[in-house]
DNA sequence: GCCGTTTTCGGCCCGACTGTTTTCAGTCG
C-alpha cells in the first residue's frame, strides 16, 4: 500500500500541502519566519526537477536542499509516507480548510480572515457573503462600508472564472492597450508588457504593463494626466487602484491590468521586478544582500550609504550580480540563477532554429486546408518540411480515415512532395492509441508512413496505472516515432490524463521515441528524451502558433540540440526511431527510407 | 523553521495603495 502512495504523491501535490500549511500558519498568527519557510519549501518543491517522492528515501538528500531543515526533512517523509502529515492535520482542526478559500478573496488576507473567524465563526465564501450583504462587518475594527462592497465584488470575481487567460487573449489587450498609451505622445516614452505573458506562460493571470516616462513629463502633475488618460481605455470595467506610480483595473471580461509609471533610468530594475517571477524576484534579492546590495523597481543600490549601483536595462543589473543574463523564459527560481553564476545557463532554441511542424492536418480529416495550402502556409512561414498527420479510424468525430483511405491519401502526399512547392512534404498520420495501447493502423499502413505521429482521443479518464500500462504500450510499438500531445491537458478546460509520467518518459528514452512539447519538456532532457515541437495545426491559420511552442521549449530549458525538427530534412528523418525493416543507423537510414518512399 | 566570511540569535524582500484611521495596519504583487 505505502508504495502505492509514494507513486501518487507528486512535487505538485506536495507543494500544495507545504503552501496550504503556510497559509494555515499564517491565520494562525505565527511568526513570519515560520510560515515563510513552509512557503519556501513550497516554492523548493514546486520547482524541483527531481521527484521528492525519490529524495526521502535516503533523509539526508532531503536536508541538503536549501531551505530545508531537521523538521521539514520529517515532514516531507511523512507526506511522501501517508499522503498528509500531523501538522496540518492539528492546523485544520483548529480551522476548517474552506477558510482558504476566504483567504483567496481578494481584500481578504490572513489576520482579516483570522478576525472574521474568531469574531463570527465564519468560515466559507458564503458566511463571509452573508455578513457583508447584512452589513454586519462594519461593526469589526478594520472593516468599514467599503470593505463590505470590496468583499462582495471579490465574492462575484471568485463565482465567475478561474483567474487565468490564454496568453493570447492576454497579447491582444497588450497591444490594445500598448497603441491607447502610445496616444499620450511625448509623455510616453516606451509601454512594455511584463509579467508572466513576457516569462511565456501559458495563461496569463492579470497583465503588467511598464511605462516609462517621457523627458521632462516627470512632474507630478503630467503623470496624473497620463494616468487620467490611461484609464480612459475603452473596456475598462472597474478601476481598482490610482495612485502617483501606478493604476490597475479590470477589463470587461475579468482581467486585472497594472501599469505602472516610472522613469526612464529605473526601466531594467522594473523592468526585472515586474517580469518576475516573485520567487525569482526574491532569490535575487537574497542575492543583493548577500552582496552589500539591496535590489527594488528603482534600482539596485549599495546597503550602506544607498549609493545606486544600475538600473537602467536588465544587463547592468544581472551583471553586477555577477550573473549571465537570464532569457525571461528561465525565471521561476528553479535553479537558473546557480547556472547564471556558473556560466552554465542552457543557450535557449530560437524560433528560426526550426525548421519543420510535424503535425497537422487538412481537408482528408478534420482540417479546414488542403494539402496544398497547408504546405505553401508552412514554407511562407520558412518551414523546410512538414508532416501532414491527419487523424486514424477510429476517431470518428474528426473524420479518421481508415485504411483504403490512408493508402490513397499516402499517394497524394507523396505526389504533393514531388510537385515542387518548394518544401518536403512527409507522408505522416496522427496514429490513435487505442484503450489497450495497440496503434489504429495495420502494420501494412504504418510502414509505409514517413513519420507516425501517436495519441489519445478516448477513455482518457483510465485510471492512472490503466493509463500507464496502455502509453507503455504504445511506446513499445517498433513503429511509434512521436508521441502527440502526451499530457491531454486542454489549458483552462480539460486536465492532464493521469499515468505515470517517469516511467512513461523512461520507456520512450530506452526505445529513442519523441515527445511532442508539452509541459514537461525538463523531465525529457534529463532523460534524454527528444523533444518535437508541432502545431496540431488545423488551418493554415495555425501554423505560426509554433512559436508558442518554442516558448514552452525554451521555459522548459530546451536548447537547440534537444529538438529534432531543428535539423535539416534528411537528419531529422534519420534521428527518428527507425521502423522495422528499415536499415537502421541514422546515416543510412535516412537515404534508405527516402528511396522505399520513392518506390511507393 | 531555517540560516550564518558581518550573525548560533535575530533576522527573514520590499514598496505602493487602500481604507480606516487620526499615523498606520493590512493586502497585494
Amino acid at each position: 500500500m505505502q508504495s502505492l502512495y509514494n507513486q501518487r504523491m507528486d512535487n505538485r501535490q506536495i507543494a500544495r500541502i507545504l503552501r496550504e500549511t503556510a497559509q494555515l500558519l499564517e491565520i494562525d498568527g505565527a511568526f513570519i519566519g515560520r510560515y515563510r519557510s513552509y512557503e519556501k519549501a513550497a516554492e523548493l518543491v514546486d520547482s524541483l526537477p527531481e521527484s521528492v517522492a525519490a529524495l526521502a528515501q535516503e533523509p539526508e538528500k532531503l536536508k541538503e536542499l536549501p531551505g530545508i531543515g531537521e523538521r521539514l526533512a520529517e515532514h516531507l517523509q511523512e507526506i511522501v509516507k501517508t499522503g498528509d502529515y500531523s501538522l496540518r492535520k492539528t492546523l485544520l482542526k483548529k480551522y476548517p480548510e474552506t477558510l482558504l478559500q476566504v483567504l483567496a478573496l481578494q481584500s481578504l488576507g490572513p489576520k482579516k480572515v483570522s478576525l472574521l473567524w474568531k469574531t463570527f465563526h465564519a468560515g466559507t465564501v458564503e458566511a463571509v457573503e452573508a455578513l457583508a450583504r447584512e452589513g454586519k462587518l462594519r461593526a469589526v475594527p478594520g472593516f468599514g462600508e467599503k470593505s463590505e462592497q470590496n468583499i462582495l465584488k471579490a465574492v462575484a470575481t471568485f463565482r465567475k472564472s478561474s483567474g487565468r487567460f490564454h496568453v493570447h487573449t492576454a497579447e491582444e489587450a497588450a497591444e490594445r492597450l500598448i497603441e491607447h498609451i502610445g496616444k499620450a505622445g511625448k509623455a510616453v516614452a516606451s509601454v512594455t508588457p511584463a509579467g508572466s505573458l513576457r516569462r511565456g506562460k501559458e495563461t496569463v493571470g492579470d497583465l503588467d504593463l511598464l511605462v516609462t516616462l517621457g523627458a521632462g513629463h516627470t512632474t507630478k502633475a503630467k503623470v496624473e494626466t497620463l494616468a487620467e488618460h490611461i484609464l480612459e481605455f475603452p473596456g475598462i470595467e472597474q478601476t481598482l487602484a490610482r495612485g502617483e506610480n501606478k493604476v490597475s483595473f479590470t477589463l470587461e471580461d475579468g482581467m486585472q491590468v497594472d501599469v505602472r509609471l516610472l522613469e526612464k533610468e529605473s526601466f531594467g530594475a522594473a523592468l526585472l521586478y515586474f517580469t518576475g517571477s516573485k520567487e525569482h524576484n526574491v532569490a535575487l534579492r537574497g542575492r543583493a544582500n548577500e552582496m552589500g546590495y539591496t535590489l527594488n523597481e528603482y534600482a539596485l543600490s549599495t546597503l550602506k550609504g544607498e549609493k545606486r549601483m544600475a538600473g537602467a536595462s536588465e544587463e547592468e543589473i544581472y551583471a553586477k550580480l555577477k550573473l549571465d543574463y537570464i532569457p525571461p523564459e528561465l525565471r521561476e527560481n528553479s535553479g537558473e540563477i546557480a547556472a547564471a553564476e556558473k556560466h552554465a545557463l542552457p543557450k535557449l532554441v530560437r524560433r528560426e532554429e526550426i525548421r519543420g511542424d510535424l503535425q497537422m492536418h487538412t481537408t482528408a480529416s478534420d482540417g479546414k486546408n488542403t494539402i496544398e495550402e497547408m504546405a505553401t502556409a508552412a514554407r511562407q512561414l520558412g518551414h523546410e518540411y512538414i508532416a501532414i498527420t491527419d487523424h486514424s479510424k477510429t476517431v470518428t468525430v474528426a473524420n479518421g480515415l481508415d485504411e483504403r483511405r490512408m493508402a490513397a491519401h499516402i499517394r497524394k502526399l507523396r505526389e504533393a512532395d514531388k510537385a515542387g512547392l518548394g518544401i518536403r512534404i512527409f507522408a505522416g498520420a496522427e496514429v490513435d492509441i487505442l484503450k489497450d495501447g495497440t496503434l489504429d493502423y495495420s502494420t501494412e499502413i504504418l510502414a509505409q508512413l514517413d513519420v507516425v505521429v501517436c495519441s489519445i482521443h478516448s477513455y482518457m479518464n483510465l485510471e492512472r496505472e490503466a493509463m500507464t500500462e496502455r502509453m507503455l504500450a504504445a511506446i513499445e510499438n517498433p513503429y511509434t516515432q512521436i508521441i502527440a500531445h502526451p499530457t491531454g491537458r486542454l489549458l483552462l478546460r480539460r486536465e492532464a490524463f493521469d499515468y505515470d509520467m517517469e516511467k512513461v518518459l523512461d520507456a520512450a528514452a530506452r526505445h529513442g521515441v519523441a515527445m511532442e512539447c508539452n509541459s514537461y519538456p525538463r523531465m525529457c532532457k534529463e532523460r534524454g528524451v527528444k523533444v518535437v515541437i508541432s502545431t496540431d495545426a488545423h488551418s493554415t491559420q495555425n501554423l505560426p502558433y509554433i512559436r508558442f511552442g518554442v516558448t514552452m521549449a525554451r521555459r522548459g530549458w530546451l536548447e537547440k540540440r534537444d529538438v529534432l525538427n531543428t535539423l535539416p530534412a534528411e537528419k531529422f528523418l534519420g534521428a527518428l526511431r527507425a521502423k522495422p525493416g528499415a536499415r537502421t543507423a541514422a546515416a543510412a537510414g535516412a537515404g534508405a527510407r527516402r528511396k522505399s518512399a520513392r518506390r511507393q
